[in-house]
DNA sequence: TAGACAATTGAATAGTTGTTCAACCGAAAA
DNA sequence: TTTTCGGTTGAACAACTATTCAATTGTCTA
């Protein structure tokens, strides 16, 4: 007996549900845009320095001294930050500040920790 | 000479800053579980697994023919995303399904899926 | 009870990623 | 110009992660 006309390895349980959520489905460059955003805020390192630039700008050398880390661990952080959108840089002479380069990041960021308190709380209760 | 009294390799270009910043820093393990939770979200299968939910619960099988993937790939990243919190499940006889577990993701979610578009039409200006 | 099917799980593998180390670039000072 | 110092970059290595495959669990039905 054949088995449906999706392309998975099973019969769809529900295959009216399916169809639409294939019609409304982005694009695949859509969610590894949004998942390229998620991964640059998904390590700790990177959440620190976005915590410490909210504070005021600051150059690789305070972050690196924020964070206990080499200028060269934190100078490859920001590169792939600044890649992403997320930090903005201005030299200064010998310095190099840098920035949060949109508002939206902090929003997204502050909602998140919230989000991660209001769960953990949750988790506290028992 | 000496260096500075911070941990990094170089000098501290303004030390009143560091110390501010070291101050305001919240323990490690809430950049932990901050980067932790983005970590989930940084994934385009997860994400497409989100997406999919944001519409209707669904059940493995559904969601494997939504994503063209196996059921048992979607079942490990299913695996993850409950056991830090981003999907809850129940079954109903043969079959599990899947929804978001707090209607946060979806508010995170889609203002970070906006924050996206946004950029990329900046990018597109030119 | 045996068979079918949805789903989960562990091991293996290929691909990705973060930090270190060393070399290098750019701007200011000697 | 040469030195110094802040910062960047590429290669290498270790740690981690996503998918596959095979075996297993749980539920329904014949």
């Amino acid at each position: 007996m054949p088995r449906n006309e999706f392309t998975c390895d099973c019969n769809a349980v529900n295959s009216k549900l399916v169809e639409a959520a294939l019609n409304a489905m982005p694009e695949d460059n859509t969610f590894d845009s949004l998942a390229g955003f998620y991964k640059i805020l998904g390590d700790a390192t990177r959440c620190k320095i976005i915590f410490a630039l909210l504070q005021s700008e600051m150059c690789v050398c305070d972050l690196a001294n924020v964070l206990s880390m080499s200028k060269s661990a934190v100078s490859h952080q920001l590169g792939k930050m600044r890649n992403s959108g997320v930090v903005r840089c201005r030299r200064e002479g010998k310095e190099v500040y840098y920035s949060l380069d949109d508002e939206h990041i902090a929003e997204i960021f502050t909602v998140t920790a919230e989000h991660i308190k209001h769960k953990r709380s949750i988790g506290n209760e028992n």
